[in-house]
DNA sequence: AGTTGACTTCGAGTCTACTCCAGATGATAT
DNA sequence: ATATCATCTGGAGTAGACTCGAAGTCAACT
């Protein structure tokens, strides 16, 4: 797969695809003779994967950092364990703020409803 | 209450609540001769409003838009109350997203334990 | 009276995450 | 063969949300 259709399939833009890349998020993208990218599944899922991460809240340095410790191999096991786990926590947090705001959000609807306000 | 206290209670720094006031998102907050803010509950309530709606994910010039359309009054209602439908759209895709980046990071986790990586 | 500490304004600087542009190269269609 | 199109690199620019620093003011304590 090319760039645009990554680009397509993902959600993401061509740009950010390559700067991520250049980031170092993502590695071992395949390149044609000419330079060109063929994206490959390991390629996709590893995209897929930094997409999910970030959608969790972490920054891209964090994300990078992970990447970092996953490739020093074994060693940094529990470190990256500890890693998911407070990401883990910081999720429930996030869920639980959003449906507060949820709740927040359809009382006022609500009362927009009854004409008042 | 005077900055430092509404800073601690609502988890926003004195800049922040200082640039929030200059880009017109909180209105009304009263001053002192000398200009020393003085927050009433009416301030502090606008403040936790905004920071309900910062988590939905609207912007602070998406926020203030919604400002200055209550402030036009009764003839900005329905926008108003399309804009609260739209967020309250948006705030369960984001939750249905989280949940799903939960579950990977539960899975991820599952397996960290079972020393598969 | 002087010092301390919290407050003020204003403007500049920072960080994150893109996003865009210029100029070059290469593959494909007519 | 030439035109079109997608891709490439490198670097600059942008948007959003702060964050900081300088210089000044004011109230309260010693």
């Amino acid at each position: 797969m090319k760039i645009d259709e990554v680009s397509k399939q993902l959600g993401l833009t061509k740009d950010t695809l390559r700067y991520y890349e250049k980031l170092g998020l993502i590695y071992a993208v395949p390149k044609s003779a000419s330079g060109v990218r063929e994206y490959d599944d390991l390629a996709i899922e590893h995209i897929k994967f930094i997409i999910c991460m970030r959608n969790t809240g972490l920054t891209l340095k964090q994300i990078k950092n992970y990447i970092d410790l996953y490739n020093q191999g074994e060693q940094t096991h529990d470190e990256r364990l500890e890693i998911l786990n407070a990401q883990r926590q910081y999720v429930i947090e996030q869920i639980t703020t959003l449906n507060e705001s949820l709740e927040f959000l359809e009382y006022k609807i609500a009362r927009y409803h009854n004409q008042k306000n």
